[in-house]
DNA sequence: ACTTGCGATATATAATTCTGTATCAAGGAT
DNA sequence: ATCCTTGATACAGAATTATATATCGCAAGT
């Protein structure tokens, strides 16, 4: 997938997961198949203009064309209006990727060896599933995390890996300095392994 | 082409006429073909959604998932940001836009004869050429407009004929209603033959 | 332990996109 | 009349998407 559209993918994901609906629910509802759904989600596939047209209209989402300079605009808009019960699913989807991503992570350790990247990639993530993230960081997160998933398959993985590594030290440099961490609510402080 | 995507598609040959810039130069900026990029324009092909964004990119139009409900009030940002030298490149545009229509309806009437309702299109689409329509309301008319041309290649092209006559009177009669027709400037009244 | 649902992946196949290149009719400028 | 540019169309071939179906490892619930 190129960089291009990998934005408005991962937007279309956390929508997804946000609302709580899975790729089986969302693929009947919007004529595609789950597995044409994971590819696309997970950057294997370009997918076409109306497939993907079909996937977010099935999430009350549309596509828009906005003059480059109105796009700031638009945000602010969209950001103003995301509802409450709309965040605590995003919370629920937040702590999965989380999740998910540490199993990864675990994972690609043991198929290609451990490395002081990874390595330091696992401890970021750690610590970042503790933090409670503002709605941009959470989005510089799991494009980060999206990335770090593509680049198995890919030849530079090895830099990708290293700017991954960075970017995420360089996130949670900006949230030790802007706050000390508060602790999530207990009913998540039991998911996965933190003991460390 | 499917509907879904036809809005989008049809909006950026809007922004690239209404720059002033063809077919092959958006190529060249977009690192697409001018075939390819006539294709997509012309509805004969569904491009892929990296495609899509190259070609509106070098538009300086940026594709944005906006939640269903807040899309009208996107649109009221995107209208109020239209430069005046914007909608003059677009009625020139808008005027070339006429005359190719009329030629097109023309030519249809000499390949598969006439009609009613292709006479009743003729004859609309040269009134409400001399008409100055709203945005909204040139949108519409552009938007049949496609769909006649797409229809010469499909099998409903006589009920796709029948419901762009009647979308076409409907908006003339609105029109009609709303403001007593006024002429042209003088300048592009010189423009196809409007002696009938 | 078992069941269910999840997302990811595999396979085969048909359909389509995308690229490169060429050509054409039409319109505008000279 | 000629030249130039335009958008549309054609063709061949490579690459990719899209579909259908199945399967898998994993997580959660019972």
């Amino acid at each position: 997938m190129s960089y291009q559209s990998e934005s408005l993918i991962a937007q279309a994901r956390e929508a997804r997961e946000a609302l709580g609906v899975s790729q089986r629910v969302l693929g009947e509802r919007a004529g595609l198949t789950q597995s044409h759904i994971s590819q696309i989600e997970s950057g294997k596939m370009e997918p076409g203009l109306s497939s993907f047209i079909d996937m977010t209209r099935a999430l009350d989402l549309e596509l828009m064309l906005v003059p480059k300079k109105l796009v700031p605009g638009v945000l602010g808009l969209v950001k103003a209006q995301a509802t409450p019960d709309m965040h605590i699913h995003a919370a629920q989807s937040n702590d999965k990727r989380f999740a998910r991503a540490e199993r990864m992570i675990k994972k690609m350790k043991h198929l290609y060896g451990s490395s002081a990247d990874l390595d330091r990639i696992e401890e970021t993530v750690r610590f970042l599933r503790r933090v409670n993230l503002g709605d941009q960081e959470m989005r510089l997160v799991r494009e980060l995390i999206a990335r770090l998933e593509r680049s198995q398959a890919s030849e530079q993985a090895a830099a990708v890996v290293r700017d991954i590594a960075q970017n995420l030290r360089r996130l949670r440099n900006s949230i030790t300095h802007r706050v000390s961490p508060e602790p999530r609510p207990a009913y998540s402080l039991d998911d996965g392994d933190d003991d460390a």
